[in-house]
DNA sequence: AGATAGAGCTCAAACGTTTGCGTAAGAAGC
DNA sequence: GCTTCTTACGCAAACGTTTGAGCTCTATCT
């Protein structure tokens, strides 16, 4: 039952050489006579010779392998990260172990705990939306583990990021609602721990200001669980619809509170964009068949996936220590439908 | 800049022991005294000792890692697996890497050589559309390699498998539309080369012929790419709408072909259920929020993965070869919306 | 002929563990 | 005081590779 592999010693055995001679023969080392070569090359491949990664690991050191964390690759947006991560990781000949922390600190450092004693040559991580306490992170990137961090990043930690113009894409965003003439736009952030929710909610303060309307804080509601437990966009889906002075539009910070915000306008029969509009960051490949279609902000999600790869392998492939840090800021795409 | 793990020989020269007695005291071995174990364990924690993976793994001949093989993980039913496969490997200490097919039999044995070379102890796999060829896997098997299969499973091979009760679902689905008084129902079936495809086929053949309709063979088409490839839903649409006796359902068979029947329908402002109904598997878990809200079966997708990788721990751990294979069914669930 | 060089190979150590076996020191039995 | 047993440890091999150093030929040079 059990996978034998054949090994060096099994081809040192029969061809009557040394294991050493077998193993520069099949790494073409100019010790080795063409003669001895051509034996040695043909019978491994013969008997379907594979190198054993792990006895390579463990003499080279380095695994060959990427720890990869996000909250979750149902998400469109990770997955279509996770896409990008994979054709630049197996093209460079690495692997990659992903690990989900479900938006949960507990299992975000338990997750890390795993990839670290699994000795992962570097990592990728979004961090989740109930990180607050970065130690984990800190003590790893100290002990020398190179990390990338893509989307939503640690400021405390220096080392290569990737993200997208938060404040930008949100700016734009809102833009577009009061030139439409939505003069009361309620925000659902994303968890207030992320850095990318500060950035964005300027964006929405900048705006709104630039065409004089008053920030209402009231109309400001926080995700701290990014969406994930049960209720919370319902909740404050609640609160803001029994304010006084009712919205006449919703900006929602991602994907899971956008069509978190589309399930609560179905259950209460609110029409979008007739009672409310809805503009939401969104990388969902259908959100054009939603009802409405949705008005989105779509993230170059794929392209983030590579950039944060190739930033990656740059740190664990260099020679020297690399102190000089790069943030990489992506531009996001305005889709305008029906929904605002 | 490279991560330095601390080893048992470190801890050994701390402590004048060699490294056996060290690797002894920390497994609680009855050969040593307890107060060198306290000695040790308690220097160990200091220092924070892990034990290394990759040194275990080389001396264990296993690596407590898993290979997944699935189409992409942005499909919804597969990401739901995969959260299912995750949750019970993690658990029993193993970890996991993905690879996608991404429908492409050439990937799919690109991905293949590339697990087994990096020695898994065992791989869960759901075939591309594209593969009629087993021979890969077949070797692989043959050499001992422990593998177990879901949802697309190859009848080529002995082995556990997992999959949903495929007639049975479409024959329900097939049973509802004939009983909202649908006759011209046209199937847009997967991949040709699929096991499933027949079976989901002879339900809905089943189910027809027992309300007295004729199959039409020209009302079901094949989609041997599984809609991966730019507009083969498309075509086999635009085939069915340029017949003479229009359709007054349709039946999609996986998720990325509903999702394409729709993306189809309004592009070409075709009207759901109005113009034609539409019943589709889908485990998109915002299939309630398309217009329409869309009627689906839906397959028990993490209950699938937590069932393959159970079977295949079973078959890793298990002390002497397994000839008793088991194909586990499941039932879907259907779920009417406004489509159909 | 003797020294030297180079070609072509082997030996052995190393990566970090585990584990079968060997052994020193002390205790117990006679 | 001798053997025998027990306790507590160390030695070394093994997992599959790579690689520096060393060895043994044969061929070439002086």
């Amino acid at each position: 039952m059990k996978f034998e592999a054949v090994t060096i010693k099994d081809i040192a055995k029969e061809l009557n050489l040394s294991t050493s001679t077998v193993s520069r023969a099949l790494r073409d080392s100019y010790e080795i006579s063409a003669e001895t070569k051509k034996l040695v090359i043909e019978y491994a491949e013969k008997i379907n010779y594979r190198p054993n990664p792990i006895a390579l690991s463990l003499k080279e050191r380095r695994t060959r392998s990427l720890g990869i964390i996000v909250c979750e690759i149902a998400n469109s947006f990770f997955s279509q990260v996770i896409d990008g991560i994979e054709s630049v990781a197996y093209s460079r000949g690495y692997n990659v172990t992903f690990l989900q922390s479900h938006e949960s600190f507990d299992k975000e450092k338990l997750s890390l705990e795993y990839l670290a004693s699994r000795s992962v040559d570097g990592l990728l991580i979004s961090v989740s939306t109930e990180t607050q306490d970065f130690s984990h992170l800190v003590q790893l990137s100290n002990r020398g583990l190179p990390i990338v961090f893509f989307d939503r990043i640690v400021d405390e930690i220096d080392t290569h990021k990737v993200i997208i113009n938060n404040f930008k894409g949100v700016y734009n965003a809102i833009h577009h609602l009061t030139g439409k003439g939505y003069k009361r736009i309620a925000y659902i952030a994303n968890s207030e721990f992320l850095t990318l929710t500060k950035d964005r909610l300027n964006g929405y303060k900048k705006a709104l200001s630039e065409v004089n309307i008053e920030v209402d804080e009231t109309l400001i509601k926080y995700c701290n669980h990014g969406g994930m437990i049960n209720n919370e966009v319902e909740k404050v889906l609640d609160e803001i619809f029994a304010l006084k002075k009712k919205p006449d539009a919703i900006f929602a910070s991602s994907d899971k509170l956008t069509t978190g915000c589309l399930h609560y306008f179905k259950k209460h029969n609110i029409k979008v964009p007739k009672n409310v509009a809805l503009i939401g960051f969104s990388n969902n490949e259908n959100s054009d068949l939603f009802n409405p279609a949705l008005t989105v902000i779509k993230q170059p999600a794929m392209e983030m996936g590579e950039i944060a790869t190739n930033y990656l392998l740059e740190l664990i492939e260099s020679k020297r220590p690399i102190k000089d840090f790069e943030t990489r800021i992506l531009d996001t795409e305005f889709i305008v439908r029906e929904s605002a």
